[in-house]
DNA sequence: CAAAGACA
DNA sequence: TGTCTTTGG
């Protein structure tokens, strides 16, 4: 449910500036940003292969992870990285697939490299990203030393952000899609990263894209739904993670107009039933989803609090045990200091 | 992706 | 000074 919710809410979403975050907890699922370092972050020169230290460790993510976490927390944003644990069984179907697209690209990248098609090679790359232990680990490694607090849910990252939302335990979940509304995440900020320009898929176009704020109960009041099962059944029927392709024939406007209609899960269900046979448009029961999206397996009791960053280790880490250039290294966290310490003077003034 | 370099 | 290109690991 990416983007096809997108086309349906205009009001509800708040162009914000990212010092509107200052002092705020993000929460930010985990494997969901160092995927998108691991995708964009790659070496042309090779046709998209990762960058690594000379010991073969993947650093794309690092490097991602370095400048991104500099600059949040110079803005006084308070990052909290969620872990996904175990899959939900539900997830199985999807898992398989995103594995058979990636040996896919996978293949695709090999026959462009074979006729030296650098280029196109990194592109099918880029489609190929995989996080490892040893990925996920060095990750766990440097946001500890920036003394972000790191949580391990249970199972879906997006799901625990939102149980954190309802605690009020974190101000919004960093995501670019909609999905954890469906856990009922309260508030989602979408393009937090620095910068403001972004390549659009199409070609060698770029857009101005700056930080938004979408607001749960606002969205639902913009599509005119009257709760947050609606809004799940919304997405049941566009497509989820656990059901990727929604119905066929089925788009966003036709979904909305459905739910509309029908109101509540029993009477969108039959009327489904009758027109397609339920077994035939949802590879599992849409109650069973339902009731998953409403109660999904999340930790209650976390606490967490932010550390003061390690500067010297984090140096320690990136230059001696990962290969970086220590000037750049260097450069990057001195500023850092020097920033943060204007923001605490111009906070006491 | 984000910073640094090149260039008008 | 702002924009486009190259580099980073």
């Amino acid at each position: 449910m990416g983007t096809k919710i997108a086309s349906l809410i205009i009001k509800s979403r708040h162009e914000i500036s990212i010092t509107d975050l200052s002092e705020k907890i993000i929460a930010f699922d985990a494997y969901n940003i160092i995927y998108a370092f691991l995708s964009s972050i790659r070496n042309k020169e090779s046709g998209g292969g990762y960058f690594t230290d000379a010991d073969g460790n993947v650093t794309s993510h690092l490097n991602g992870l370095f400048y991104r976490m500099n600059n949040l927390l110079i803005h006084g944003i308070k990052p909290v990285f969620i872990f996904d644990g175990e899959p939900p069984s539900f997830k199985a179907a999807e898992i398989q697939s995103r594995r058979d697209k990636k040996a896919e690209a996978a293949k695709k990248r090999e026959e462009a490299l074979e006729e030296g098609d650098f280029e196109a090679a990194m592109k099918y790359a880029q489609a190929t990203s995989r996080i490892t232990p040893q990925i996920v680990q060095d990750a766990k490694i440097l946001l500890n030393l920036y003394g972000i607090p790191i949580i391990d849910a249970p199972s879906e990252a997006e799901a625990q952000g939102s149980h954190l939302l309802q605690q009020g335990k974190i101000y919004a979940l960093n995501s670019q899609d909609y999905d954890s509304f469906l856990f009922g995440g309260t508030r989602i900020v979408r393009n937090l990263a620095i910068s403001q320009r972004r390549k659009v898929p199409g070609q060698s176009r770029w857009i101005e894209v700056s930080p938004e704020l979408i607001i749960l109960n606002e969205m639902l009041w913009e599509l005119g739904l009257k709760n947050r099962d609606q809004l799940i059944l919304l997405g049941l029927l566009i497509g989820t993670d656990y059901n990727p392709d929604g119905i066929k024939g089925v788009g966003p406007k036709t979904a909305l107009k459905l739910v509309l209609k029908y109101k509540n899960p029993e009477k969108l269900f039959e009327y489904l039933d009758v027109k397609f046979g339920l077994d035939t448009i949802f590879p599992f029961s849409p109650f069973s989803l339902l009731d998953y999206f409403r109660n999904p397996n999340v930790e209650s009791e976390l606490l967490f609090q932010h550390r003061s960053p390690q500067f010297q280790k984090i140096q320690q880490f990136l230059v001696e045990e990962r290969g970086f250039n220590r000037d750049r290294v260097e450069k990057q966290l001195l500023l850092f200091k020097k920033k943060s310490e204007q923001k605490t003077l111009d906070r006491f003034f």
